[in-house]
RNA sequence: GGAGGGGUGGCCGAGUGGACAAAGGCAGGGGACUGUAAAUCCCCCGGGCUCCGCCCUACGCAGGUUCGAAUCCUGCCCCCUCCA
């Protein structure tokens, strides 16, 4: 194990706060494993490079020899987190939620050690806290406190409605802390304020305070807003290779930097030696390919690579396009076609599109939707920039 | 308990009797440019019809008034604000 100064530099790399540095320290200095938790919720059933920043974090404190807490907040789902968000979530079925949770498991273990993880549903000690236990618990914090929530005192202030319940959140997600005993949790930076209220009930417990730890948000692929499912500007951890890649690539050199230092284990100076030396587009490639390669493979990454340069830096049809079965002979309009063959949504989408000149067959621009397509031998259909499709004649039997 | 404001396309948001499939913005799709970058520019963006035109479905829900309603009336549902 390393010393716990060491330790410590390494965790620091990468947050925002820790709260406190000095009793982390202390903490780290007790030599025992650490209970590292973290809260999840299990509304999205995906997870993408946003959550993925946590993750790496959880597995840093892994291979320091910690232990990680993943809490699945089943219970405080059916709250729903008032955080930012103006709106009420809906709140889940119980299958809903614990589907959700299943393939959680999957996608965290391509980052978490799974003999150092014990997953958790808070539902099993918050369920059974009981209303006397939910007053006990509300008698911990005062009005007054929760207002210091950013959200909370903007919204009463302007007159918007802050529901009781809302308060109940921080408070239930404090108490999985108290009820797990956790020495510290980790969130992003929009959870700072939960993870206060945690701290603030250990000590009302009579525990030891746990440490905050809050991480930077990952900015989605749009360079503007967080990184989340709603906006569709994520990536997704079970992505295939090629389309991670592509994503990748599709990002602002701007906040390809960004992307560097919370997604990377490349340290601070050789990211700023990246940014000297390398073509962007170079440093994109290696970005993208370390990405892959993370939740992938090597193997994988390199093939998704050469599958971004003949694509699309020489304009070759990629070979292993979906292939699509017609039958010989098999004639129609354009736009019929592509609509027949589910490639377009809609008759008149598929028309736009052709008469955009969204549409290549065999690397040959066609405009005119109208025109009769006979399927003798195979078709290569390149729709907009992205998709590709090989059209196969199927004898008749 | 009282007073008032509102529900419009994936989202935000105009529209108060015909010119409305509904301004504008965002998101999305396509094209040009390129490094499939980003930025920018152009086009498209309910569905269907060979489509410079026509048809269907749409402005919370259900009826009604009108030649004609997102717009007026009635009832219902939902949301919000303020006062008490």
């Amino acid at each position: 194990m390393l010393s716990p100064e060491k330790q410590l530099e390494l965790i620091r790399q990468g947050t925002v706060e820790i709260i406190e540095e000095q009793e982390l320290l202390k903490k780290l200095k007790e030599g025992r494993p650490l209970r590292v938790k973290a809260g999840f919720d299990p509304t999205a059933p995906d997870l993408h490079l946003g959550h993925s920043v946590l993750l790496q974090k959880l597995r840093q404190f892994q291979m320091l020899g910690h232990e990680v807490l993943f809490v699945i907040g089943d219970f405080t789902a059916t709250i729903g987190d008032p955080t930012g968000r103006s709106e009420t979530r809906p709140p889940l079925s119980r299958e809903e939620v614990l589907q959700n949770a299943r393939t959680y498991e999957r996608q965290v273990f391509k980052v978490l050690l799974p003999e150092r993880t014990q997953v958790l549903f808070n539902g099993e000690w918050l369920s059974g806290l009981g209303t006397e236990g939910i007053v006990r618990l509300a008698g911990q914090y005062t009005v007054a406190r929760m207002l210091e929530r950013e959200d909370f005192s903007k919204r009463f202030h302007e007159g918007v409605p802050i529901y009781v319940h809302e308060f109940l959140y921080p408070l239930l997600q404090g108490y999985d802390s108290v009820f797990l005993r956790a020495d510290v949790e980790l969130g992003g930076t929009d959870q700072r304020f939960n993870l206060l209220v945690g701290r603030d009930l250990q000590r009302s417990y009579g525990q030891e305070p746990q440490v905050c730890i809050t991480l930077p948000l990952l900015v989605g692929l749009d360079g503007v807003r967080k990184m989340s499912k709603s906006y569709r500007n994520y990536v997704g951890l079970t992505e295939e290779p090629e389309q991670m890649f592509g994503k990748i690539m599709s990002i602002s050199d701007e906040l390809m930097w960004d992307y560097y230092l919370l997604l990377t284990d490349y340290r601070r100076e050789e990211v700023e030696s990246f940014k000297r030396e390398l073509h962007p587009m170079e440093a994109k490639k290696r970005l993208a390919q370390y990405i892959v390669a993370r939740y992938h493979s090597e193997e994988s990454a390199l093939r998704a690579r050469e599958f971004f340069e003949r694509t699309f830096s020489q304009r070759e049809f990629p070979e292993e396009a979906p292939v699509i079965e017609v039958e010989k002979g098999y004639r129609q309009k354009l736009y019929e076609l592509l609509f027949e063959l589910g490639i377009e949504p809609s008759k008149n989408s598929a028309r736009r599109l052709v008469e955009g000149g969204g549409l290549k067959i065999n690397g040959q621009k066609v405009e005119d939707p109208f025109r009769e397509i006979q399927v003798e031998q195979e078709l290569r259909l390149q729709v907009g920039k992205k998709k590709f499709y090989r059209l196969v004649p199927k004898e008749r039997t």
